[in-house]
DNA sequence: CGCTCGTTTGAAGCTTATCAAAGTCAGTGG
DNA sequence: CCACTGACTTTGATAAGCTTCAAACGAGCG
């Protein structure tokens, strides 16, 4: 099995049950790596897509470009989300995908997961859960976006990328490595730079996290998840059938 | 064939090719319909359905609740909207779906779509396009209320829902009935109430729109547009395979 | 060493929230 | 028929928060 094919059954599995014949449907899915360096596009805004990528190693981001040059990253992705299995339904991008640290991704044939879909319905399910679970992530982020401040909205992505990577076992303890500059942070929390940067100090000042030379921690899970109101049931970490 | 499904179809159809024997499988889906009135809840928060609701008649929104009280409403929706389709795959809900007006809906019983999903491994794609459009839109929104100003993103909602309830027949001319108060609009904006009243002011005063007891009208549509950034390919409105 | 990229700090000005109150309109009961 | 009521919209004033512009600082690299 590859490190793709690994890290997609792990995050499966912390939401069903996945058994050794999906498993194996899975591992059989043709695929083909590429690699990014960072600042590159993996997938640009209106291409269509024949294939689905799914990040092995790195963090990308999903960017929303408005005409007037703003960006606005709407997600983080990490390894073992399948970034782009959406444009299996939705065929022309409306967004583009960046890499945001230097990245490796596997793609799979669009076909290859129609064909999936028609011989297996229950991991069928489990894919469109995923895509499912994506959204509730989008959801919460336009509600931290709409209604919370700077520092909340912070505290919750922190949190969220924390609880995220632990899934896919690529958090230390209570830390992480977390490759974004403070200019793409301020892109995903609606921000300006400088603002960012003092949204940072204050959490620093707070004694909540510590952030150096990309390796964030956790000094007080407890005041930065009551900080940003952050509850994890939308990451439906509940390993209960689909 | 029910309304329900006739609205379902309607918005099925403007995306990819419905085969009449499709039609016949959402047609036999077996179905309850409930009333509620405006302001009341329709799922509640943390509540796990057993069945999908597709709304019917009205308005409603997709509320995220705060632990102080906040709420954003990250999503609005109209008839035709299988409003609660991902409820089958998440289990419990992490947010509410409140009637904005008063509200019809029908209720179908997740064990008869799981059903689908083993018979017809083309419609479910098509139900599965349903959410990621319901994505795509979400992840505009995250857009706007990160990198808009208050008037771009009104005017962006304003050209959305125009365009969403022309697909399924409810706009006349170019305006349409929208029953919600700007209290509410101001949850959908991420703004005070106060504000979201001089932002819709300001969109009267440029003559962009009219908006009197419940009914807009669009009086320029290009104007409106363009400050909105509005470019519908999130919609997927191409009529393509899935 | 000097350059580039990223972080940090300061100050001014605009945008938006908040508080407060008046205006409008439909429905209700005297 | 008209005052009364309650929900919603509109307006005004003040204060807080955030952006913008500008510049300094620090680390890594050719």
């Amino acid at each position: 099995m590859t490190p793709a094919i690994e890290l997609l059954c792990r995050s499966l599995s912390r939401r069903d049950k996945l058994t050794p014949a999906e498993e194996a449907s899975l591992a059989s899915l043709t695929q083909r790596t590429s690699h990014y360096a960072r600042g590159s596009e993996i997938i640009a805004e209106m291409s269509r897509p024949s294939a689905s990528c799914l990040l092995v190693e790195g963090l990308a981001g999903r960017a929303v470009s408005g005409e007037d040059g703003t960006r606005q990253l709407s997600a983080l992705h990490i390894p073992g989300d399948f970034v782009d299995l959406h444009g299996l339904l939705l065929r022309k991008m409306d967004h583009s995908i960046v890499a945001i640290s230097n990245c490796t991704v596997a793609y799979i044939p669009h076909e290859s997961l129609i064909a999936l879909t028609a011989t297996e319905p229950h991991l069928t399910r489990m894919l469109w859960t995923l895509t499912a679970i994506d959204a509730a992530i989008q959801r919460k982020m336009t509600a931290l976006l709409g209604r919370h401040t700077p520092a909340q909205r912070l505290a919750h992505l922190l949190c969220e990328i924390y609880t995220r990577l632990e899934i896919v076992g690529l958090s230390s303890g209570l830390g992480f490595h977390f490759p974004i500059t403070q200019t793409e942070l301020s892109d995903v929390l609606g921000l300006s730079v400088v603002h960012t940067n003092r949204t940072v100090g204050k959490l620093r000042a707070r004694n909540l996290i510590s952030w150096n030379s990309q390796q964030v921690d956790i000094l007080d899970m407890e005041g930065l998840k009551s900080l940003g109101d952050f509850d994890p049931t939308y990451l439906s970490l509940q390993s209960e059938p689909r």
